[in-house]
DNA sequence: CAGTATCCCTGTGGATACTG
DNA sequence: CAGTATCCACAGGGATACTG
């Protein structure tokens, strides 16, 4: 009885965690969301958008996100090329989420190019 | 001038959802910082919290989570095999977002459950 | 305009064994 | 206890070219 606090952790939880980082993980979704977010909707739009991606990446990342109902595509019923993309209700709940992502960043880059600590990165980030 | 309102998006933004995801991407680290978060300080002790995870992926995160300043490794100064792990007050401003991002995965599970959406993914999470 | 198709390369992660 | 070392598989991502 006198063992240290062993602290167990809730498994739905860590669970919960890695679902959310592979919906919203990898390179490219935070910016395509974000940039949804500003206003934009169309393919071509979205891709100029956002700087380095490729309309490879853009496609499969916009139809991920599509599968896990973040976005829907709409085809024009008049106009088969204009396709736009839009959010669900589902995911506008995560709006917020993205704001705060941003802040952190920032404040993270700030504090790393303070402490001069970007040596030690294998992986530079800047 | 009847041009429709293309909308730019700040390209520091996209820089700072970059650096985040890249900071908290991958399978382990959200877990990782979860159960430091829930009061885990020893690498017996969080490895054996995470499901699945190996010592070679808890040691590799664990590295780069100190690389970017999230966390700190402390050695007893009397049992040197006595080393805990402790979030930087920089981290601390994270839990937060953490807190939030547990709840998305699970509101987010629920909604795919209830849609019946699993076929369409390739790598089922669930 | 809104995407596919190919090819290729790297990094992430898993399995297993070993160590101060 | 707190990690390394090795080997290997695969998915994510980049470059480039092509299409309805």
């Amino acid at each position: 009885m006198a063992e240290s606090a062993k602290t167990k952790i809730d498994k739905d939880d860590v669970q919960a965690l890695q679902d959310t980082i592979y919906v919203i993980g990898g390179k490219w979704k935070l910016p395509i969301i974000y940039s949804i977010c500003c206003g934009n909707k169309r393919f071509t739009d979205i891709e100029r958008s956002i700087p380095g991606i490729t309309t490879r990446m853009l496609s499969r990342n916009l139809k991920e996100l599509e599968d896990n109902m973040l976005i829907t595509r709409k085809v024009d019923p008049d106009f088969t090329t204009i396709i736009e993309y839009e959010f669900t209700e589902h995911a506008k709940a995560y709006g917020n989420l993205i704001l705060q992502m941003i802040d952190w960043g920032k404040q993270h880059k700030q504090l790393i190019i303070k402490e001069n600590r970007l040596q030690k990165q294998k992986t530079p980030i800047f």
